[in-house]
DNA sequence: TATTACCATATTGCATACAAAATCATCGAC
DNA sequence: GTCGATGATTTTGTATGCAATATGGTAATA
């Protein structure tokens, strides 16, 4: 049964056994395919951002025929990824800083969720540890100073966070294809001496949580998202 | 220049001046217009959750071919409105009680963050009036206890919100079909009693936006988010 | 030189074609 | 009657084809 999906997918140069690794793994098609690797190819800078993408060369580039690839580019532009102009196919969508702030304050929100939700529930099976260790990723990172590390970890940090609070629809979110490129567009954002402040934050407001009380940290969570508004306000100035 | 595009569009029964109207307002292709079709299929309830939709029956009745149609699936699959299954099709996407919650938890979660910026807001243009016009919509669906205008004007109240709050990533983000999707499916959740409590907050809450009052606008919005969180938990309880 | 008109080429949008896979009804064994 | 096998039918996934449209370059004009 699992072969005769070969056919199909050893076009695009996959071997049986990946064929099948990816089959069992979320039944996915040329499509789900073909969407994630145009955004491995944007979060590894193969892509551009502004950058066309013309169907018949991605055909080509992978080894099928337009149609999946269309039916992947609409995902992406449904998604927001990329830019969808009737007759005059897609470009990699160009965040502006206005945007890529908005996006920030945005997920600043709703981590907040997860600072509540996650406070009540950080008791419960190994929870603690496993929120603890990407906190270490995130610090290290930091001391790297690598901004793409950097903003990946906190994305994991968040989306665990999440996944502690139980929401499952924040993570469904988390995981969409736009989060992430926006997520990834964030480590461009480099505001100056702010991140110091940004982590410090965050270092404080991790053992508030670890802690489990959930008062402190709404609390304590809410002037980190103050802060951030009004740095972002006074950033914003000099752009549109 | 705009005649060419009638060939494309009047397979679908629309005259020349429709498909004029409809170009020039977005440049939507044929997908654009069928995601529309498809989604507002469901707000109609003329799809209802769980059921499969065919593409060739589809091409069918919208007069077009499967390809555009396997377009829109797949941007609606993308946006969890459909469930889409390698070689067994789409469907509309169940939600379940869960699902509907979790969302609930998130759109509350995610207004903070309007609240928070729109008390700063609320003084400029005529941004006051139009809050108030859209609470007053509120008002007269609650008065009626009609569950579908109640959470569409929600809905819109919330869109209006983060408009003033001048977040751009916000709005882009609820109008997403999957959030129109999840938004209507609420109207199913009447959880008793519980919404006339649920109103009375935004009466209260609302009232101290439009004083402008942030500190309290936020911490009374964070009253009302604990305790939306601790009816859900306790409703919860003897569900999946 | 700068600007426009024009044509060749590239690219898109949609339709059609066909093999692979799923679905469904029928039949037979128990 | 229930269960499972078998084959016809439906439906999907992808490739290909073709007309509509955009793009880019060249030549003609001012």
């Amino acid at each position: 049964m699992e072969t005769l999906y070969v056919s199909r997918y050893e076009a695009i140069g996959l071997n049986v056994t990946e064929v099948r690794a990816l089959k069992s793994a979320d039944n996915a098609s040329l499509v789900e395919y073909l969407v994630e690797a145009i955004v491995d190819g944007v979060m590894e800078h193969r892509y551009a951002p502004g950058q066309r993408l013309i169907a018949t060369d991605l055909a080509e580039e992978f080894n099928v025929s337009r149609a999946p690839v269309r039916e992947a580019l609409h995902v992406l532009a449904g998604e927001g990824v990329v830019e969808l102009v009737a007759n005059r196919g897609a470009r990699i969508r160009k965040l502006t800083l206005k945007e890529r702030i908005d996006f920030l304050e945005f997920t600043e929100a709703l981590c907040m969720l997860g600072v509540r939700r996650g406070t009540d529930r950080i008791e419960k099976g190994d929870n603690r540890e496993k929120l603890d260790d990407t906190f270490v990723e995130i610090e290290e990172a930091w001391s790297r100073r690598h901004a793409g590390d950097f903003v990946d970890s906190l994305y994991r940090y968040h989306i665990m966070l999440n996944h502690i609070s139980g929401n499952n629809f924040v993570e469904f979110f988390y995981r969409r294809p736009y989060i992430r490129f926006y997520t990834i567009m964030l480590a461009d954002l480099t505001p100056g001496g702010h991140w110091d402040e940004y982590i410090s934050n965050y270092r404080e407001i991790h053992q508030i949580i670890l802690t489990g009380n959930q008062k402190k940290a709404v609390e304590r969570f809410s002037r980190h998202i103050s802060w951030v508004l009004s740095f972002m306000e006074s950033e914003n100035v000099n752009l549109n």
